[in-house]
RNA sequence: CGGGAUAUAGCGUAGUCCGGUUAUCGCGCCUGCUUUGGGAGCAGGAGGUCGCAAGUUCGAAUCUUGCUAUCCCGACCA
């Protein structure tokens, strides 16, 4: 039986379209550049929304809604915000439809035309700050540590799965400080949560840094960033996290009474990560047989598949390994006893690497002569016997080794595709061979778009942990004081 | 929004150039028996607005026009 449906394309697209409908995770809908995410997809994405909400809990931080509409006006008030967004919004005009007079369906009533028209949030800046405006008064109402889990809308021209959708699942933090130096902290201290969710969670290896200007959220002072490489050796943003300044509380007019009874205007930050994280999940780890998921992410972190031959045998084996079972659900571990007579064990097997499934135990009648059972991991394939006595501790150590072999193996290939370059024409070689360059760069917008428009690499970040060190611009020879990386981006 | 390609059953497809019987094949699905340690075998069966809408024609999956969606390239992309 083939396995073609999971053949590595060159092409991550086509790949991905195959590999994330047969696993369950997404599919087209009928809506243009929308996703829909099946249970086992979203699965996924709880056990991320958990993780994260739990983290943004730890640093202080509370959860809110705001509305999903924003008035047209609100998005103008802030004038690179509204730049950078205006050409990908989803604008609401009319607020009732009426039978076509025809008879034949309905049409849009045009005597419903709505006096302003509102816009479908693409990000919640506007909407949150006109809001903030009413909450802050005074320093002791500061600092405002909100975050919201909702759902924006972005009428990109081009789409791809989880990578750039036009409706997508996120989460956006907005806060609000009474000082500059706090909300700088508060940024960086956000895309620390970021990177450390990408790494211990997800097993991605990030590389936290700064965009260069020309890569900033529209609007922000600074865009902090953690920045991934995937299989095929393009980076992905996988996080943002921005330090707004005072433009918004400018914008919207959001001004407090500091402890000098003076009126000042509220610093702000904004961080998100979305369901494009499901993407650089996907892209990290899959291989060709299917996902490969970490554990801490895993649905289901242990499948078990009984082998037996009569209806006696299959009875003999429910009866041994419920509990097993059970003692593994009392460690926490999310297991799966897959005990389903419509498919044999080869199946199983297959569906399971499929779906990613960490670790999958196989019983049988031999195991049972033997006190043994078949370990298979996920991430190497590789199997094992091992006896059923302490099979417990075994799973849970076997479940940790494939989260820190993830990483380990993530990070060993970004390694190897991450090199520094000083020449022009070593760079024009290099960028088509893919994966990081460090390079330097004279830390002008005109060279960053020029080298974009010769060679479509882009400043993925400036690192933070980039040492400093003289050198000339990969491009125009001018002096650098540090090495930038540039790569193709998704 | 420009260039290219594609759209046929749940999935993958043949047929389209050159219009002509009941639209092909595989997987999956249903029934029965045999099977079960890496996607089982045999037999029988069900399943189709051929993307949508017009047009040409005695006759359209096939030709023409328009529309829609998807994929690739470009533009765009917090």
């Amino acid at each position: 039986m083939a396995k073609d449906f999971v053949k590595r394309s060159e092409n991550y697209s086509e790949w991905y379209n195959q590999l994330v409908v047969r696993a369950d995770l997404a599919e087209n809908s009928a809506v243009r550049g929308c996703m829909v995410i099946k249970p086992y997809g979203y699965a996924i994405w709880e056990k991320m929304h958990d993780a994260l909400d739990k983290m943004f809990k730890d640093t202080g931080h509370v959860n809110a809604y705001f509305p999903l509409f924003i008035p047209k006006s609100f998005l103008s008030r802030e004038a690179d915000h509204v730049k950078g967004f205006a050409k990908e919004c989803a604008v609401v005009t009319h607020y009732r439809l009426k039978t076509n007079e025809e008879g034949n369906g309905v049409i849009v009533d045009p005597e419903a035309r709505l006096e302003e028209e509102l816009i479908v949030r693409p990000t919640s800046e506007t909407i949150i700050w006109s809001t903030y405006k009413n909450w802050i008064k005074s320093y002791r109402d500061l600092p405002i540590l909100c975050n919201q889990w909702a759902n924006v809308v972005r009428w990109e021209m081009r789409t791809r799965m989880f990578l750039r959708t036009a409706e997508f699942l996120w989460q956006e933090g907005h806060t609000a400080h009474a000082t500059r130096e706090e909300a700088e902290a508060e940024a960086r201290k956000m895309l620390d949560v970021y990177a450390d969710f990408a790494e211990n969670f997800m097993a991605v290896p990030v590389i936290k840094g700064v965009k260069s200007p020309n890569e900033r959220f529209a609007g922000a002072l600074d865009t902090y960033c953690i920045e991934a490489m995937m299989q095929d050796g393009k980076a992905l943003q996988a996080g943002t996290s921005h330090f707004l300044g005072q433009n918004f509380a400018k914008a919207f007019d959001v001004k407090f009474l500091n402890k000098e009874n003076q009126l000042e205007h509220v610093w702000a930050t904004s961080w998100g990560v979305s369901t494009r994280l499901m993407g650089a999940l996907i892209m990290t780890h899959s291989d060709d047989n299917g996902l490969v998921l970490p554990p801490k992410l895993a649905p289901i972190q242990c499948a078990i598949v009984p082998i037996y031959k009569t209806d006696e045998q299959l009875a003999m084996m429910d009866e041994k390994v419920a509990p097993i079972v059970e003692a593994l659900k009392k460690k926490g571990i999310s297991v799966k006893y897959d005990n389903r007579t419509e498919y044999k064990p080869g199946w199983k097997f297959n569906e399971y690497e499929f779906k990613g499934v960490p670790v999958r135990l196989a019983i049988g009648p031999r195991d049972l002569e033997n006190g043994t059972c078949e370990v298979c991991r996920r991430d190497t394939l590789e199997k094992n016997n091992v006896a059923l006595e302490g099979i417990v501790d075994y799973v849970e150590n076997l479940l940790n080794e494939i989260q820190a072999n993830l990483l380990k193996k993530a990070a060993d290939y970004r390694e190897a595709n991450t090199r520094k370059v000083d020449t022009w024409d070593e760079f024009l070689v290099e960028i088509e061979k893919g994966g990081f360059l460090l390079c330097h760069w004279d830390g002008t917008t005109e060279t960053e778009e020029k080298i974009k428009e010769l060679t479509k690499a882009t400043i993925r970040c400036i690192a933070y942990d980039a040492p400093e060190e003289e050198g000339k611009c990969i491009l125009t020879g001018k002096p650098s004081k540090r090495r930038v990386i540039f790569a193709r981006s998704y």
